[in-house]
DNA sequence: TGAAATGTTGGGGCG
DNA sequence: ACGCCCCAACATTTC
């Protein structure tokens, strides 16, 4: 009987455009599917609960995917080394196949865990499939990694294009005899009691056949508006591919050789295009930051900010966490993100904006909010975009740049229809208050039902005052450099 | 992938 | 008719 393959699979739960599963499929040999839950790669970033709900029910569809190909998915839970070091020699594999990962702890793991196979004469292969270039492999004149967008992306193109997708194995040959699984439902990913996800199937379905279905819709019906309406929370132009990317449900070369190709057939999508591929770009970017400055999640990347006085105040923590700040489109977006585990970029920004600079608590208190509420949480573009917000990371926001939420809700929601949705207490509101209902005549109040402190909080902090004692604080830490 | 402060211009009201 | 002032509207600078 011939020895199997084993294919491990992490953040890339596709059949599609999977090298790894790909190259194991081709050797002929049976195929051991493999997803190792392992909870203490990281003591900090373990997989949050939003990420937790979607992680359920994608491994449920990969699982159901593989079994239309006559395989199955081995789940099981523990320390990736061990788990997959012991699984090999029970399973008498010949090889471990994994896509590359790229967190703090992703390149000890895959040498330690190489060091182990082979000292065993098991073969590990790693693939690339998570980005559409290696981190290493982009690189400034004198070889240094790039600490700019723009250049790093010119040069990121530079070579051509990214390889093509390759498509899902037609088969599995399955091995002669299945080593154990957990029951997926023991882990218990999805939240109990409360069940806060239980109307999250009207958002969201997992799964690679919806990722591809979203894709296509995205590309058919919003890139031609997504120029200028991906700034727009009241309109639906975004491509809300990001928890597919996380999780690995389509590859950055299938999204990106997609999306040529629907340009070429219809040339008004040029500049959607233009700007979705920007994008993706600082996806990639932000990957290229965390592989070489592994500290990006937890340390701010100019030193400098170390000693930036940021308050301590959970009372307004706790206020942007639940989208009661008194300000529309902040409390909108953190509602939107509480209820469905997702929140439009534009109003991330302001949000994010408003932790730092109006309330001056640390960036990494948004950071760590985010990763444990967000169904796309990604520890590179998390930890980088908190970063660019907050200034202090590679090619940032200049200091100076304080994002006003009033008028920022007045330009990109100017209709109130994305603040309507999610604080519907405001819903009765004229236009011209749904930003600013603080400043409403008390007879405009009254006729919408509003009561400010009862039924919606005052804003929290003054956002002029806020403002100035931020820029303060920013330029003093200017001045000691 | 800002916003506020400051500067400049030009049309219109008015003596 | 003319100059003066006011002040939007727009442009530039500064944080």
């Amino acid at each position: 009987m011939p020895r199997p393959i084993i294919v491990w699979f992490r953040s890339d739960l596709r059949l599609r455009d999977n090298r790894a599963l790909l190259r194991a499929v081709a050797t002929g040999a049976p195929i051991i599917p493999v997803y190792v839950l392992d909870d203490e790669q990281s003591d900090h970033w373990r997989t949050g609960s939003a990420s937790r709900w979607w992680l359920h029910h994608s491994l449920a569809a990969l699982a159901g995917d593989l079994q239309k190909l006559g395989s199955r998915l081995i789940l099981r839970r523990g320390n990736a080394l061990t788990v997959l070091a012991k699984l090999a020699i029970d399973c008498k594999a010949t090889a471990v196949h994994a896509s590359r990962a790229y967190q703090p702890w992703a390149g000890q793991l895959e040498t330690g865990l190489k060091q182990r196979l082979e000292a065993d004469g098991v073969d590990f292969r790693r693939f690339s499939g998570s980005l559409l270039f290696e981190p290493e492999a982009v690189r400034t004149k004198d070889g240094r990694p790039f600490k700019v967008y723009s250049p790093f992306w010119r040069a990121a193109m530079e070579p051509g294009d990214p390889p093509r997708p390759e498509p899902a194995p037609r088969a599995l040959a399955a091995p002669a005899r299945w080593p154990a699984s957990d029951d997926l439902n023991a882990w218990r990913l999805c939240p109990e009691k409360p069940d806060w996800a239980a109307g999250w199937p009207q958002h969201w379905l997992p799964g690679e056949a919806h990722a591809q279905e979203r894709l296509k819709e995205f590309l058919r019906s919003s890139l031609t508006v997504y120029a200028t309406d991906r700034d727009r929370p009241d309109r639906l132009a975004t491509s809300r591919l990001s928890p597919r990317l996380a999780f690995g449900e389509l590859s950055p070369a299938t999204i990106w050789h997609e999306a040529h190709a629907a340009s070429r057939s219809k040339p008004e999508l040029a500049a959607g295009l233009s700007k979705f591929c920007k994008e993706i770009g600082w996806r990639e970017f932000s990957y290229h930051l965390l592989w070489h400055f592994p500290s990006l999640p937890d340390a701010p990347f100019r030193p400098e900010f170390e000693k930036f006085p940021w308050r301590k105040a959970p009372v307004a923590l706790r206020a942007w966490q639940r989208g009661q700040t008194g300000y529309p489109i902040v409390d909108a977006g953190m509602r939107e993100l509480w209820q469905t585990g997702y929140m439009h970029n534009r109003v991330r920004m302001i949000a994010a904006s408003f932790l730092i600079k109006d309330l001056m608590l640390p960036w990494q208190q948004g950071e760590a909010w985010f990763w444990d509420t967000l169904v796309d949480a990604d520890l590179a573009s998390n930890a980088a975009s908190w970063q660019w917000v907050a200034g202090c990371g590679a090619d940032a926001a200049p200091y100076f740049r304080v994002f006003n939420p009033t008028l920022q809700g007045e330009k990109f929601d100017p209709n109130g229809v994305y603040v309507r949705r999610w604080v519907p207490e405001l819903a009765r509101l004229p236009d011209a208050f749904i930003h600013r209902p603080a400043t409403a005549p008390s007879q405009v109040l009254a006729e919408a039902g509003v009561e400010l402190d009862h039924t919606y909080p005052r804003p929290i902090v003054d956002h002029a005052e806020a403002r100035e004692h931020a820029l303060l604080a920013f330029k003093g830490l200017k001045a000691v450099v």
